[in-house]
Parts: C-alpha cells; sequence; structure tokens
DNA sequence: TTATTTTAGTGTATAAATAACACTAAATCG
DNA sequence: CGATTTAGTGTTATTTATACACTAAAATAA
C-alpha cells in the first residue's frame, strides 16, 4: 500500500486493462451544434455509431494522443481541446477491459478540411439532438456527459468563441449560446454583458444581409491579465 | 480509424500502460483542512511522500478501485469520492508508461478511523499549505489540481457538508468555506445565504463554549427536489 | 418614392442579489 | 457585576440581473 507501484519487472506480473482516448468533437454547421461520429465495420456494435478514438501508444501522453485522433479524424489541427472524464466500467467493452479517456474538442466553423462532408461515409457530422441513438458502447453516456460539461463551462469560460470564425457578429455569439443552453437570452442583456466583459474587438468590417448590416467583431485574445472574465446568464447550473 | 478498436485477440499487439487510481484524500483536522499523503520507501522517489493509489483490478471499476484504495488506507467507507482527472505524461514514472486516475475523497471530521495518527508512520496527514513538498512524480500537480477543484466546487455544491460530522454550527461550516477558499467571509450574510438555502435542518441540541452556547444544526439530505442548490460566495472563480 | 418588413443595436425602469457593517444575545471570566 | 467572548440578527447602499420598449439602417414591396 505504502510503496504502491511495482518495480520495472512488476508490470508483467499485473493484467493491464487497454487504454482509449476518444475524443467527441463539436462544430457549429449552419448555426447548429454538431458532433462528429464514425459508422463501426465490425462486432461489437458493428453498424452502430461511435465517438471516435483509439488506443493510445506508449510514447504519446493522453493529449497528443487526443490531438492525433482528432487530426486523423477531421484534418485540423489547432483546436481547442479538453479533457471530459475517464469512463472504466468493467464492462464497457465486451472484448477486453477498456478504460477510455474521453476528450472534448471544439473545431471553428470555418475549418471545414472535414472528410465527412458525404451522405455515404462513414464519419459524419450529426445535429446534437438528432444522433442516431443508440451509439455503441457507452457513448451515449459520455455523449450527454459532454454535452453538460459544454453547456456549464460557457458562461464562465470564453469556450464559445472557439465554435466561430475569425470574425463574427454579436448575435451569431448569442446565437451559439442559445443552441448549446437550449434556451433562448434576451437580446438587449446580451449586448451590454459582452460588451463590458471587454473580451471583444471591434473590426471596421460589416456584414450584409437582408435587414441592417451588422458590425464584425474578433475575439480579444490578449485579454488585459487583470480582470477576470465571467459571463454568467443563469444561476442554477452545474455539472 | 473508423473501427479503432481491434478484436479480442488483437490486444496483444499492443504495448499497454499500466492505469493506476490515486485518490487526494482530504480531511478536516482540528479546523483544518488535511491531506492523506504515504511515504515511499523504495526508488523511485524513495522517502518522498505520495498521494495514496493502486493498479487497477480488471475486475473493478475505477471507482471501486478508489474506494477500494480509500478503504485500505482509512478504513472509512462511504465518503465522499469524485473522479478529479486523468494524468498522462509520458515520462510521470520513470520506470514504466502509467497512466493515473485521480480521484478526491472527502472524509468527515468524525470519521477518524485512520491509522495514520502516529507521528513515526509512513502514512500521514498534512496541513494542504504544509505539505512536505515536492511530493513524489506528480503529485504535487495532482495536489494543485484538486485543491483547485475543491475551492471552484464549494460554491455550487453541497460539498463543505462532507467534511463536517453529523452535528455542527453554522459558524463551523463558515469556517469550512473559509479554509478551502482561503479568505474571509462576512459573518452575517453567511448566516442569511445558508438559512435561504434551506438545505440545514435545525437541531434541538446546543453545544457549549467560552461564549455563547451555539445551535447545532445536520445537513438536510431529503432537499427537496424542486429548487437547486445554488450557494455562491465570489463570482469570479472557475478551475 | 414612400411604406413596410427585416435584422441590428440602444436605453431604461424595476427587481433581486450582494457587500459592508452596526447591532443585539447569551454565556464565561476576573 | 462589568468586561470579554462567541453567537446570531438587522439595516442599508450598491451592484447586477431581468424585462421590455425603443431607435437605426438596410432591403423589399406597393
Amino acid at each position: 500500500m505504502q510503496d504502491e507501484r511495482p518495480a520495472l519487472y512488476d508490470v508483467s506480473k499485473y493484467q493491464l486493462p487497454a487504454v482509449t482516448v476518444d475524443v467527441v468533437i463539436f462544430s457549429l454547421i449552419n448555426r447548429t451544434l454538431h458532433v462528429l461520429l464514425v459508422q463501426r465495420k465490425r462486432w461489437p456494435f458493428e453498424g452502430r455509431w461511435a465517438i471516435p478514438g483509439g488506443f493510445i501508444r506508449l510514447d504519446e501522453s493522453l493529449e497528443e494522443a487526443a490531438r492525433r485522433e482528432l487530426e486523423e479524424e477531421t484534418g485540423v489541427r489547432d483546436v481547442y481541446l479538453e479533457q471530459l472524464y475517464t469512463f472504466g466500467d468493467v464492462q464497457r467493452d465486451p472484448r477486453h477491459r477498456v478504460i477510455s479517456v474521453a476528450y472534448i474538442a471544439l473545431v471553428r466553423a470555418d475549418a471545414q478540411t472535414i472528410r465527412a462532408s458525404d451522405e455515404n461515409s462513414d464519419v459524419r457530422w450529426f445535429p446534437v439532438d438528432h444522433v442516431p441513438a443508440p451509439l455503441a458502447f457507452d457513448h451515449d453516456q459520455i455523449l450527454a456527459y459532454a454535452l453538460s460539461r459544454l453547456r456549464s463551462k460557457l458562461e464562465y469560460t470564453t469556450l464559445a468563441f472557439q465554435l466561430l470564425p475569425e470574425l463574427f457578429s454579436i448575435l451569431e455569439l448569442k446565437h451559439i449560446y442559445e443552441q448549446i443552453l437550449g434556451e433562448k437570452l434576451d437580446k438587449g442583456n446580451f449586448y451590454r454583458k459582452i460588451k463590458e466583459a471587454g473580451i471583444l474587438e471591434e473590426t471596421p468590417y460589416m456584414r450584409e444581409g437582408r435587414g441592417r448590416p451588422t458590425r464584425l467583431w474578433r475575439f480579444r485574445r490578449d485579454r488585459p491579465g487583470d480582470k477576470q472574465f465571467v459571463f454568467r446568464w443563469r444561476e442554477d447550473r452545474r455539472e
């Protein structure tokens, strides 16, 4: 118990579980939150859709494995990535004991280098409220947890910006919040809060549409470290 | 990539990392937040203090492993347990690739069945701001993260109650908040908020001390499911 | 060419939550 | 029996949230 780790030669004495890294990849497509799923071709759960993932290699960290997986599936580098939770129930995979470290990735709307475009692909984007349930393994549970984490972090982090392109309007940002929180927000209050937060940088650009043109903004990465960002929309949330 | 999991016989083709479960065990001792550490007896990090942990067995879930570990170290069952984070840097253990799933446990002040009492033990409680740093492996990092999680969850969960005995005074509860948050709270505002939250149940008991005796309360587990518990002391926190 | 529709953006009155701090209460201590 | 100690309540100013009405600038329709 004290010396809980065996010496090197001891490792072989233990039966080891397999470790995978699964990445719940979100993106905004047509103003709707989507998640990337892959279709399984073999037993178990043949034909079911699953969260993309793969075995960890001994020479890469968990996050490196997640980034590799992400790039393999989407071709995208340089995205927001965050560890979600580790799922380790004994029977989650019928073949072998598998422990899965789940990550969340947010891919920007304009970074669509993705090979998941055509209808017949075995890699596809699904709107988060229309996934082909049940998913393989315990992936319904993982997805549900990822969404819940997304919702709760939206309010006190700048996470929403990770889903937007470089330039965006304030109402587009509001739309993301509404998408993820699943509720309407007041326009005036949104404008006020987001401006007070001081995390937006005005650009000279406008976008024209049907009504009045809209100003485009960019996310200020260089935020003056002094005051912290808090952006709370509701009080009664938690994970 | 699509079929990211090999069939059963394939598992042996991969080199597998070892998986441990480490449990950061907190308790309140003499009104101060303490963490349980064990002293290593062998290389690597011989003599250094470490967060208790052990290898996962194939027939137990992650949480079961954490509970087993916890009971081995403290003799305590029935405690608050929550998964913290999974640490998997390649070089965190010099012997072998080890991925560690860290948990937080909160042990109630009155449940001191612990064999960590005497000074010469290799299992000991340390005040969280006086741990014998550096700890073994990356355990300084794990402990720091555990504390930060504890702080942020304190405000919107009933987590603090897990550290208190069955009966406690409101000022004792306030003291826990101050311990963990590391700042003084206003007495009047604390009384008001905790009472409005409706999570305390008054008991007929009092405790006598030097000044005016104090009323004892108990935590209401049977909270009427309707209104959610929010108990925020500061706005500018996150993890 | 003017009225209507559409989307963008601002302002304001009220309600609610928070923070600061002064006060009262019940016991022991000297 | 007054001072001290710890417990607990009350009051007010300030900040923040909420609801909702208003103005603005473009396209489109009459």
